[in-house]
DNA sequence: GCCAACGTTGGC
DNA sequence: GCCAACGTTGGC
């Protein structure tokens, strides 16, 4: 079973208010690299929900992917800050998947912690210039972070 | 196909 | 608010 790390401005959507709400709609992703992840993720995947552009970055708890991935309806709201005027309804490039809440880390784990671990540094999340929204986890890099919750 | 200009991300 | 780094756009 794949790991993923999706990240969140938790000011739109946070590990808290997914716990509040228990699932929610991942949207909005509008990077390709990205995307082909969010179209590779499967039911039943976990991922880390990271907190970015925020008073403390980092990893703030788990998430689960519960759907298969579908396309991105807010590409298609001219209302939506991620509409595209590119896309349609016969093709939509973008693609959005249901998640669920798994747990909440009872303190966030910082991006300047993540970034002195030597067993996390070929992870994209502490390259730097790395922008990506989504990425893989390997099972290693997954059992590192863990340890540090 | 090149590449400059532009917009965005996201830490600090 | 600043700015480095990146991805995209569009003229040529």
């Amino acid at each position: 079973m794949p790991y993923w790390l999706m990240k969140s401005e938790p000011d739109e959507l946070s590990i808290r208010d997914l716990r509040h709400r228990q699932t929610a709609r991942w949207d909005g992703v509008r990077n390709y690299q990205a995307r082909n992840f969010v179209r590779s993720m499967q039911p039943g995947d976990l991922f880390f929900f990271y907190h970015s552009s925020c008073p403390e970055p980092g990893i703030a708890g788990i998430g689960e992917i519960i759907s298969a991935h579908y396309p991105d309806p807010t590409a298609l709201q001219a209302d939506s800050h991620y509409f595209d005027p590119k896309a349609s309804a016969e093709k939509n490039p973008w693609s959005a998947t249901d998640v669920g809440f798994n747990r909440l880390f009872e303190r966030v784990i910082p991006l300047s912690r993540l970034k002195t671990q030597s067993a996390l540094s070929g992870l994209a999340l502490v390259q730097k210039g790395s922008r990506l929204s989504v990425m893989p986890v390997s099972a290693e890099e997954w059992a590192a972070i863990l340890a540090l919750a």
